[in-house]
DNA sequence: CGTGTTATTGACCAACATCAAACTTAGTGG
DNA sequence: CCACTAAGTTTGATGTTGGTCAATAACACG
């Protein structure tokens, strides 16, 4: 299996957004790569840093968080064993937000220098790489809808959507239900809601039967409800 | 002047971006290049459309725009002239959200084909324009942020920072005062708030001098108060 | 001048936040 | 195996930000 291991990773999450020949998957696999853990709640890459490297998770739940005024902290975006969560960082030069793992988790650091080398010798893959960036920020444009114009119901909804399907496609999921170890205080801070109100509208999603939880796995009890009550629509995840 | 010539503009950005050989610059200005002019409120770019061109906005002011359940809408960027607000689509076979003139609008409109050929030919230059969509990203998530949990004070405030940045750094402001032809219903759909509490607090923020308002123009009385009421820190712009 | 759009105001209301306490669960060490 | 602890969840009471509705005022434009 795959999983975990750096390269063979990578290698799959480019070919799952288009095609790698032979000998870009030998580029890739001669990428320099360092891996590391991190405990709960540790930052992989802080605000303010000037990375010199991009990192992919192995293992384990991250995100993508800004702090504001008043010490409240917005999550800007959940990644999975996978994601490469700061490719920006190969054009710009400091973060603009930090990354943080909410579980233990382990990941593999790429050095920028290589990966531009591979880009500038093997343009498709530079240019895959920057269609994972983009489609992230499909992801952010998805989110300030979502916590703009929607009700915390709805909201909520709509983020197990978003993370149910992106973990299927991942195969992270199982046929209808995933564990997403969250707590309700995160899932707050990547709702922009209060814990109290996560709590109250999980009971109500769970009353309405759309979704049976048992810790931090959830099961879709109802797919097209819950995707209706969170108005979901899944073009912006660019499944194809 | 370089404004509103398409090649020369997409030069001039390229170039805040980083630096461009004289090759680079001729292969610029050998893409083909249709401009347009819209109406207000028109549609550049519609939501589900597969775009085979990307569109550089030339006058005028053009936002990003998403809609949600019950027809509210959330804009999710504001583009001044000089800006390329569909870059994605590049890699991104359907839109996932639509781009709109707020004002009348002119805007250039470069063949894919044509960027990806330059792109091969010239990775620098492709290398630049994906700077400028993680530059875009980095605005979203900054976005985020400010609707998710900030108050519409902090909001409206932190707003006019960012626009009145971005447009000094244009060269689209004054010292200290920059048009903004949004109606306070536009504010509102680019801050999640609505339009009575829009207007109440563009009253608190000119009450307490943090700026002065005369129709669409907005003189900064107050940047450091401004940029402190608005919890304001701009390194996501990544100005350098 | 009308006519339509935008800005402003006031009254009222709802969604969600805050606070504080109780309860549950999962570890942890004796 | 049990008491102890800390983290997370749940509940109730109460508060506040900002939404909604509706009317009026100010403009802008033909």
């Amino acid at each position: 299996m795959a999983l975990e291991h750096p390269h063979e990773l990578l290698i799959q999450r480019l070919r799952s957004l288009g095609a790698l020949d032979g000998e870009e998957q030998e580029a890739v696999r001669a990428l320099p790569a360092r891996v590391r853990d991190f405990a709960e709640n540790s930052d992989l890459v802080r605000q303010g840093e000037r990375p010199v490297e991009c990192c992919m998770v192995l293992r384990g739940l991250v995100c993508r968080y800004k702090m504001v005024a008043g010490g409240r902290r917005q999550i800007l975006a959940i990644h999975f064993t996978g994601d490469l969560p700061d490719l920006q960082s190969l054009h710009l030069a400091v973060m603009d937000h930090g990354i943080s793992a909410l579980t233990v988790a382990r990941a593999a650091f790429f050095p920028h220098d290589a990966i531009r080398q591979l880009g500038r010798r093997h343009p498709n893959v530079y240019e895959l790489l920057m269609k994972q960036a983009l489609i992230d920020a499909s992801l952010f444009r998805d989110w300030i809808a979502n916590i703009g114009r929607r009700t915390a119901y709805q909201r909520i909804a709509h983020l197990f959507c978003e993370v149910f399907m992106r973990m299927r496609k991942l195969g992270l999921a199982e046929e209808d239900s995933f564990r997403l170890p969250m707590t309700q205080a995160e899932l707050a801070d990547a709702t922009a809601l209060s814990t109290v109100h996560v709590n109250r509208v999980l009971q109500q999603l769970r009353r309405e039967r759309l979704i049976v939880s048992s810790g931090d796995v959830h099961a879709i009890a109802d797919w097209d409800g819950l995707r209706h009550a969170g108005d979901f629509e899944e073009s912006y995840l660019h499944h194809d």
